[in-house]
DNA sequence: ATAATTTATACACATCTTATTCACATTTTG
DNA sequence: CAAAATGTGAATAAGATGTGTATAAATTAT
């Protein structure tokens, strides 16, 4: 089990070493980068597992920097998380939609965070996480889905459309974060598409488990 | 902070002794098994709050006892990692089916150990860190609010309305500051139309938590 | 390679929710 | 008390999602 490799991308120095002394501790590799540029060179060179990326810094913002990194395909799956100060109204929304795929509020609480991280981090290997919400369980390497035993064979947008809400149970995904989650960055498709294939879902895993938030997107319900 | 009881089970003297040893100096306090059946009573003696549990043992293994222990709804929050022997593949899998929270491989490091056992004590607690005022909490991830424990769900401007002035306990928004946050910059709306969504908000959350304070605007009070 | 089948997207329209308006009642302020 | 501001109920407009069906694109079988 291979350490993981984690960016620490912020202007402020003291933020930069309390997080590299607290995910050290956990067993962490870290790097550090004080702006964006400097965090898009250091992620060509080390390729990181993780970024945990501020949200307010001078030139380039977290969320632009975000949207670059996640624009190159080689750097999907690195995962992105916000450090966000509380108040900073809805830049965790807007986090979410750059593609990000978790946010902390500042201040940081440290416990918080390593929780936080190691919760991003389990869903890398959500292989072994056989898990099962409402009677469904998803299983990744098969691209199959089981449904109180039965076998749901789901085509691919399908089942990556449920993945991801499955991933976080009761999180609303808006329909700006699936479009870019399931269809990439820049792939347009008509509004209505992510219904369509919300109904076919439905209409095969039942209707109970994923909910519409009007105005805003989809949910799964565990 | 109490002191967490930890529960070594392994029918490995050597092993226990290595575990009692190296736990207790990080301030734990342990207590011993040195099979399932025993492990079984200790249980119900003292309540640890984590097991490590070989999974290997002779008589009843690890895995059975964990089904025995996670099936009395009593020992819901007990926590249990398995103690593997490298290449015993599938008894990971097997032990995370079987209600595990972690596990961990033989031959044991300490620190590996440590602080992995530090991971899962900490999933105790931090999860829940919602803060809330007045029984009211918002959870943004849900787009949901929780009044006294039921859920609200509210529409999208409702939602945005409420959760500006929540941001700020009794902090007075003026009414164009309102608008501008909520509405944006350009658009153009009624002067009522601020009145009836935070009209509609009082019928949903309650009268008694948001306050009007005339010639101004609104505040959240707390 | 072509046909058959499945999956993905599109589109028009039905349905349901949410947002806004408006006329008027009520309250507050000076 | 008059003027200004806010609350209210009902009507309407705007918006968003669901649905049936058609079409395109991709897979799979022949």
């Amino acid at each position: 089990m291979t350490p993981y490799n984690i960016l620490i991308v912020d202007d402020d120095d003291d933020i930069r070493h309390l997080l590299k002394y607290n995910l050290e501790k956990e067993g962490f590799i870290t790097h550090q980068a004080s702006n964006g540029l400097e965090c898009l060179e250091r992620v060509q060179e080390i390729k990181p597992n993780l970024i945990l990326l501020d949200v307010m810094m001078p030139e380039m913002d977290g969320i632009e920097v975000c949207e670059r990194i996640k624009s190159d395909p080689n750097n999907r799956d690195i995962l992105i998380c916000f450090l966000t100060a509380r108040n900073e109204d809805y830049s965790q929304i807007a986090g979410l939609e750059a593609g990000g795929d978790d946010y902390v509020a500042k201040p940081i609480k440290p416990k918080v965070l390593i929780s936080r991280i190691n919760a991003i981090l389990r869903r890398l290997h959500s292989e072994q996480e056989n898990d099962e919400l409402m009677g469904l369980q998803i299983n990744f390497e098969k691209y199959l889905v089981t449904k109180d035993g039965k076998e749901i064979q789901l085509p691919k947008k399908e089942f990556e459309l449920l993945s991801l809400l499955y991933s976080k149970p009761n999180f609303v995904f808006r329909r700006n974060e699936i479009m870019k989650k399931v269809w990439g960055e820049n792939i347009i498709v008509g509004d209505r598409t992510i219904d369509v294939h919300i109904r076919k879902l439905r209409e095969k895993i039942g209707e109970n488990h994923i909910s519409t938030v009007k105005g805003v997107g989809y949910k799964f319900i565990s």
